[in-house]
RNA sequence: GCUCCCAUCGUCUAGAGGCCUAGGACACAGCCCUCUCAAGGCUGGUACGAGGGUUCGAAUCCCUCUGGGAGCGCCA
């Protein structure tokens, strides 16, 4: 019987969800859903200097909100970095990794210096060979992976088919800093092991990425996990997703109004498609869901469709719950609570409402009329209309 | 610069050699319905980036170009 299915969504906790990381933690949830197996959640805050707690609680908050769950306590990465250290050590035990002295400004030299000749910087590998005890009295180490120097890395990815890398792109990256934390690209490899990770399912910015951590596996005679690396989302310009479009919190999403429900139908049919399906249940969803249909392409953020579908749920959605989502919104703009008449007012009214609003923002400008006391204010306009 | 990825309407996509004079959805325009606005119904325009192959036949396979994107840190 074959192990079942354990995805991961890894966020750094260095600002909120975004919505790219929306889809990536969907595609994992929906995945793990379909296979029967379940997703975990990583923080990877080994970043000390950009991870906040307020930023892991957003996190949660949007993920929560999105109706996404995972198995267990999210984990720490940085807690497990005594466990990190250690499998960089072995590796350094087996051979497959070495120390190298140079310093910040030396490498910043080599970037320099490769950059004017009009080359790229990659580490020359300048202490793969050399013997420690050459090394300056005193001086600080990191940990460098041996990568292979010939031929190429080969990455089978559900999404991207078969990924050639040519070895000699791939050069020795650092494993362990000189303050003994591990870098990113080693401390996911030992987390994912350790987590049994079998399907990694993460943005394909990281797909060369795999090559380097597949390097480490192989290293250390562990199973790399199958990967699969899902086009990033695009503004509506085109370029990559960025503050000034639509890259702003999941929350931002919820304070303008949308449902989570739609979000997330429109974050699945980016990407993703099933024949001429729209709007697709969360059961559906799971049902479909499968990674071979992910599509290459990169996709653009599209306002107007998530509008669209906002629309649809708005108007399948219980009245009694859209009141629940709404008097608060009311209640802001009032600046007191709601009497109980005028609650029983805005629900009696709901029906009405949400048909023809797009979003809660829309909705709750509507339902303004129901909630105000009476005699109600009647603008210029309308006094005319009414004479 | 090097490596890798991508390429169907404005946008999201269906399409895995003949079912395609390319389908659906959003958006847009017009009409219908209607006390208003939505919703709904109908109609319309708009796409296989370019050039070469392969084939009886290509949106679908191959090559080149062009255009987009990603990655190249003791960041993640």
């Amino acid at each position: 019987m074959p192990s079942a299915v354990v995805t991961r969504f890894a966020p750094s906790p260095t600002g909120f969800l975004h919505i790219g990381g929306a889809r990536t933690a969907l595609f994992n949830w929906l995945y793990a859903k379909h296979t029967g197996g379940t997703m975990l959640l990583r923080i990877e805050d080994t970043d000390r200097e950009r991870s906040t707690d307020a930023a892991i609680a957003a996190i949660i908050d949007g993920l929560t909100w999105l109706g996404l769950d995972w198995e267990g306590q999210p984990i720490s990465q940085f807690a497990r970095a005594a466990r990190h250290r250690e499998i960089a050590l072995e590796l350094l035990a087996r051979g497959k990794a070495y120390r190298a002295f140079e310093t910040p400004e030396e490498l910043a030299a080599m970037r320099d210096k490769a950059k004017a000749e009009g080359r790229f910087a990659r580490y020359d590998g300048r202490w793969r060979d050399r013997d420690p005890s050459e090394a300056p009295a005193g001086a600080a180490s990191v940990i460098r992976i041996k990568a292979p120097l010939e031929g190429e890395t080969i990455i089978h990815d559900c999404v991207q088919g078969r990924v050639a890398f040519p070895n000699k792109d791939l050069d020795d990256f650092v494993i362990l800093r000189a303050d003994l934390t591990p870098t990113y690209m080693h401390a996911v490899v030992v987390d994912d092991h350790d987590m049994g990770v079998t399907h990694v399912i993460r943005g394909d910015d990281h797909l060369t990425n795999a090559a380097r951590q597949s390097i480490i596996y192989e290293a250390m005679d562990w199973q790399a996990p199958e990967w699969a690396h899902i086009p990033l989302i695009h503004g509506p310009d085109g370029a990559k997703l960025s503050k000034r479009h639509g890259a702003l919190g999941v929350e931002a999403y919820r304070d303008m109004g949308y449902l989570p429900d739609a979000l997330r139908n429109y974050l699945l049919r980016l990407g993703w498609g099933h024949g001429d399906d729209e709007v697709i249940s969360t059961a559906q969803a799971i049902a479909w869901f499968d990674l071979d249909a992910v599509g290459k392409s990169a996709s653009r953020f599209d306002f107007a469709k998530l509008e669209n579908l906002n629309g649809h749920y708005l108007r399948e959605a219980a009245s009694a719950r859209l009141v629940d989502e709404v008097a608060p919104r009311l209640e802001k703009q009032l600046g007191r609570p709601l009497t109980a008449l005028a609650r029983s007012r805005l629900a009696a009214g709901m029906d009405g409402l949400k048909a023809r609003a797009k979003n809660l923002v829309e909705l709750a400008e509507n339902a303004v009329f129901y909630v105000i006391d009476r005699p109600l204010p009647l603008n210029p306009k309308a006094e005319q209309i009414l004479s």
